[in-house]
DNA sequence: TTGACATCGTTGCATTTGCAACGACACACT
DNA sequence: AGTGTGTCGTTGCAAATGCAACGATGTCAA
């Protein structure tokens, strides 16, 4: 009739606990910037990297961020057509695409960065000590893929 | 001309790196389910939310969870569809439905919460001493919300 | 040079997601 | 009973996502 099944605590289960986690930062994150600026964490993600990289082709930014290429590259164009990004060939390499910022671009990113500062200072806060305990494991964790 | 931007760390930016992190684990974990068992990871935390809570309407695992009440509502569908579990109005109060296992469901239940075991097994041998502080920072993470 | 093979960015397509309705039901108050 | 308010699960729809092509370009060896 009815079987048993092994023990299991969900609420323990790390990749659960992560998925959780990492959604509640990103959505009150999201919150803070796609009203007052129309930005999404993807195109965040992008505009910081191309502001603090110097590497900047869309195929850096899969490897540096972690995220899709294709979703790199909609969120570049997205990007370029509300002017905050400019894309040109690498006359190097033309199969490259140098993305750069513009000067609003600039401005944007010059406005959004202190928010996102403010944001990781209220989870220190929150930590305290043990806050650098915290960016350790996630370094662990990080090297840990590949 | 070119604005200078205020200093900033992507690579040690919290958000981000749970979201990388999250990504990655979920990535992995899906990969043992998907292609063996075709349980995404929605499927899987509704099935062992199931299989292990006495609470099991669709609200209870939104709650409980973490999880848009129409990912539940629609994961369930499939559960259904595939026969791991059944359906029943709550009779108490018409508006809840209660979600059981079906044999079907306890046996495939029985199946990958081993698997599952087994990879946090991994992430715990990696960690090792700091496991424990790794599950108190979680929790006090997950405890912030609301 | 030519040809085989790899890499880059884009796009098509099916699926998943988030959000806002919506109908059904519960509860409180009159 | 009737009315208003709130909650439950579902669904429609637009947007985002993952993945597998694809064309264009680069590399390297014959």
């Amino acid at each position: 009739m009815s079987q048993t099944l092994p023990e299991f605590d969900l609420d323990g289960y790390v990749p659960f606990r992560f998925a959780v986690v990492a959604h509640q930062l990103s959505r009150d994150l999201a919150i803070r910037y796609k009203d007052r600026f129309g930005i999404s964490i993807t195109e965040w993600r992008v505009l910081v990297n191309i502001g603090y990289s110097g590497d900047v082709s869309i195929r850096d930014i899969e490897r540096r961020v972690s995220l899709e290429k294709s979703k790199v590259s909609r969120a570049a164009s997205r990007l370029e057509a509300a002017g905050y990004l400019s894309k040109c060939v690498d006359e190097s390499d033309r199969r490259l695409i140098k993305l750069a910022l513009t000067e609003k671009g600039t401005t944007l990113l010059a406005e959004i960065v202190p928010i996102a500062q403010a944001y990781q200072a209220e989870v220190e806060a929150l930590l305290g000590d043990k806050f650098e305990m915290l960016q350790e494991l996630l370094g662990t964790l990080m090297d840990r893929a590949r």
